[in-house]
DNA sequence: TACGTATTTAAGCAAATACTTAAATATGTT
DNA sequence: AACATATTTAAGTATTTGCTTAAATACGTA
């Protein structure tokens, strides 16, 4: 890995440097796949529906349109990027598609759910 | 608050929509303060640049346009948004700007470190 | 089969994002 | 003062995002 530096002052630190861009190449999926979820936990609507479905177990989009007092197109879109990331699933019965949190996911977003609770009661 | 349902399956629970809204509506607040942050941290170069501020206590703008291979004014536009939403702040040593992580905005941030190194663990 | 409901998908568009390059500030050195 | 370095800011642009409306699927029922 060569080094193309651009900072010369005095104090710059080669190795501190070379160090930072091993250790980043070594990560880069681990930051790759925890910049997705975040990315997308990071929207004012999917944040509340994760929340919605972490409270609630399962909703259909249909609820959440009502819920978010959005329209139901909308909904499905943000749905359909999780669905996609597979941080949520759905379960069908008969018309109705009932989504839910996937379990393999819910390390980061319960420390999130619970950060917004703390959030609330500090508030 | 009035609820306008969409949804019209004989299943839907009225009681169950109306609590979901009054939390929210309760909650709106500490989901805006999150959502700003995880819309921050949701960015592959920002996560980077606080995660290695995380690592190395302190960085200016110069090493992190080395370490991530990217411009300076780059690197200092996604400075400016952490900076702007207290996430960060700076202390100057002559020309230069040392950035180091906010100590009260850790809480997430310190869980999602923690995921990342786990996510590298397990890959 | 025809119709209604739940949901998704597609097309179009306005706003937000993230870069680039060039110019402006701030500080330090000669 | 003149110049160099560190950083920010501004302007321009291509891409992405998140909605809207309309059309397409999927399932259930008369």
């Amino acid at each position: 890995m060569k080094l193309e530096i651009t900072c010369t002052r005095a104090e710059a630190n080669l190795k501190q440097l070379q160090n930072c861009m091993e250790t980043l190449d070594k990560m880069e999926g681990s930051f790759q796949k925890i910049t997705k979820l975040l990315s997308l936990a990071g929207n004012d609507v999917r944040l509340k529906i994760l929340f919605l479905l972490n409270k609630e177990n399962e909703l259909c989009p249909c609820d959440l349109a009502d819920i978010l007092k959005m329209s139901v197109p909308a909904v499905s879109q943000h749905i359909r990027k999780m669905k996609d990331a597979a941080i949520i699933t759905a379960r069908r019965d008969g018309q109705t598609l009932y989504y839910s949190l996937n379990e393999d996911e819910t390390d980061i977003l319960n420390n999130i759910f619970k950060s917004i609770k703390l959030e609330r009661k500090i508030a």
